[in-house]
DNA sequence: TTGACATACATACAGTGTATGCTTACAGTG
DNA sequence: CACTGTAAGCATACACTGTATGTATGTCAA
């Protein structure tokens, strides 16, 4: 609550109310983020908010940009294997940080500046490292596709990391050993101690890289060029 | 509508309940699946649903867990490799089928039955294959990351395959060459018709799977154990 | 027949997104 | 200064959501 008669005149901004919803959606979870209480966040009625947005869709579409957009993207030179998989990891974290943005990032098609600007850094990047523009345009694809699986199975996977042989052992009686005998020991080994159970998207993501290295053309001498 | 005075006096069940949700959500979209409309469409007032699922929530994980139920597990014997890959193509398609799944499986912890007997019958072939428990998990997480992810970016992709090249040029006015240069370059060569921008889950498995055979333990000679 | 139980219905309530039609207050003109 | 056009905010209202609560109806067991 801002405004309101608090002698507050500054009119409010699209972007004032995508912060807004965005901290909304972080605090209280996306369910809580109506017309109503993104308006109330800003101070202002509910009604009020479609001067500057023009419905929640737009909200949705709005908040999810900004959140690509906080993801830092590959320099233009330097090597593409370190680029990649400094993307990969910010990626990761932002998406970690606004756990609401894969789930939207999935329900809607979005295409805003924020996710251009970052499909196109990365195949930029790659073009530079001596990949054709389809090698380049599969392989950013096949690098997204990780960051975005793997992100999503860290975030709805039902334990949590600390107490996770703990869990584990909660867990074990959910599954009977002639049904699922190869998650129950696995269970068992995470209940023992024997196995931590944590997943690193750096996993997957170097099997794709040394793939991708072995299938990039060979750099014709650039020494000499430039 | 079944019900309601026709003499059928066949008590619904949960999953013809469940069922019915996954055809409205297949034909209308999950925006369109209400507790009034999946009532209506069993022949029932809303409120009788919950004699059969305890919330909206149940009703979501339910038909989830029902599409996952669908992908086809791997053998629990022959070759890993060929079994990967059909999983993987099994999981595509019946998430290209319910478009609205993998937004679902994305916004909410899930591990019903599918769930369960999925990841079981993976995690089993990899063991199966001679990989490590340790080394099977990972491999499975990311396996089912490259899948998530593609299947992903294909839904929400916004060009139609179909007509791909005649969309780019559409498309290609909205790119301009100082902000986004690779991706105008790519979209100016999928227009020309040099490439047709579209994308293969196998691509990616592929070179991961190329990866997890080199991190393979040696197979003990099976020939004369078993 | 009597009762218990499962199933389905009717009503009601708080909360949702948003269409519509105000009021207010500033910016720019004369 | 007054006048007015316009952008911003407000209040009301509507159709729709999930679901709590209470009641009716049909089937089966004793």
């Amino acid at each position: 609550m801002r405004r309101q008669g608090s002698g507050d005149r500054t009119p409010l901004s699209r972007e004032q109310v995508l912060r807004a919803a965005i901290g909304i959606a972080d605090a209280q979870g996306l369910d809580a983020l109506s017309m109503r209480s993104l308006g109330e966040a800003v101070g202002v009625q509910a009604m009020s908010l479609y001067n500057h947005v023009s419905n929640k869709d737009d909200v949705l579409d709005g908040i999810v940009d900004l959140v690509v957009q906080e993801i830092e993207v590959p320099p233009a030179s330097g090597g593409w294997r370190a680029a990649m998989i400094g993307r990969a990891g910010s990626a990761h974290r932002t998406l970690l940080r606004h756990p609401w943005a894969c789930g939207l990032m999935m329900s809607r098609v979005n295409i805003g500046p924020g996710m251009l600007r970052y499909i196109d850094a990365t195949i930029g990047c790659l073009l530079d490292a001596g990949f054709s523009l389809e090698l380049a345009d599969h392989a950013r694809n096949a690098i997204d596709s990780h960051i975005y699986g793997f992100t999503l199975q860290a975030l709805h996977f039902p334990l949590e990391r600390s107490r996770y042989a703990e869990m584990a052992a909660q867990f074990l009686p959910m599954l009977p050993a002639e049904r699922y005998p190869s998650m129950r020991a696995l269970t068992i080994s995470v209940a023992a101690g024997r196995y931590d159970g944590v997943h690193d998207p750096g996993f997957g993501l170097g099997l794709l890289l040394d793939g991708l290295e072995a299938l990039r053309p060979p750099e014709p001498d650039r020494a000499g060029a430039g």
